[in-house]
DNA sequence: TTAATACTAAAGTAATTGCCTAACTATTTT
DNA sequence: AAAATAGTTAGGCAATTACTTTAGTATTAA
């Protein structure tokens, strides 16, 4: 009952399914309707909704609608908290290894039991 | 019952949940014993290894049992599905987005009611 | 003005997820 | 050998997810 994930919770979220990668994907060529996101997908149209939701609410598309026609498009920013989020983590375990290459190329050139 | 889904939908899956980030963001500084991942979460130990049983199928995190103790680490190319979708997306739609601002660019320069 | 289009709302269902407790196995330590 | 430690297995349960169908509401086209 209580909706308050944090914002990588929900673009992770957004991003593990398949049919929501599909609408992603399509959208990153540009702005498509609701009705042409579904002629991609194999389930009805309500579903496709329901996917569209999930991925307003991560942040990733947003959309329109003008008369009776939805236009969905990609967010800008779309995915830079995850793609933050990563590096961090990513940067973090590549400096520890930097840290042990050295470590261990010090550790061979000076071993502590050396003659 | 079928498990069959996809690197992307268990990668991304795997990192929309909190404790399963907690785990990533303490193992990006270096190796752990699960029982000092359990000790960085407010739930019980069974929870923690099914979270780390999520981490290890998704590819982001390897672990080896010596004696009694189960140590994990961050795998390599841990991110490298999640990082090259994204970065797909997003070059996708940043050029689209150049080629959108050229056009509109050439618009302006030479309208086509001009007189 | 009727009919077709493009969504939207509501409600139901089966599978999955994220947690728990209880009981168990292997390895140290005392 | 007995006790403590570190993890594992099994089973259960409530919430969430990914769909469905049915029945709407605006808009636009005929």
């Amino acid at each position: 009952m209580l909706n308050q994930k944090s914002d990588l919770n929900r673009l992770f979220g957004a991003l593990s399914d398949p049919a929501r990668r599909t609408m992603v994907e399509r959208l990153s060529r540009g702005p498509a309707p609701v009705s042409e996101l579904a002629s991609l997908l194999p389930m009805s149209l309500p579903s496709v909704m329901q996917h569209l939701g999930v991925l307003e609410n991560a942040g990733i598309v947003r959309s329109e609608k003008v008369g009776r026609v939805r236009t969905c498009s990609i967010a800008p920013e779309a995915f830079s908290a995850a793609e933050h989020w990563i590096n961090a983590r990513r940067t973090q375990w590549e400096q520890r290894l930097d840290r042990l290459g050295t470590y261990l190329a010090s550790q061979s050139e000076e071993p502590d039991d050396a003659p």
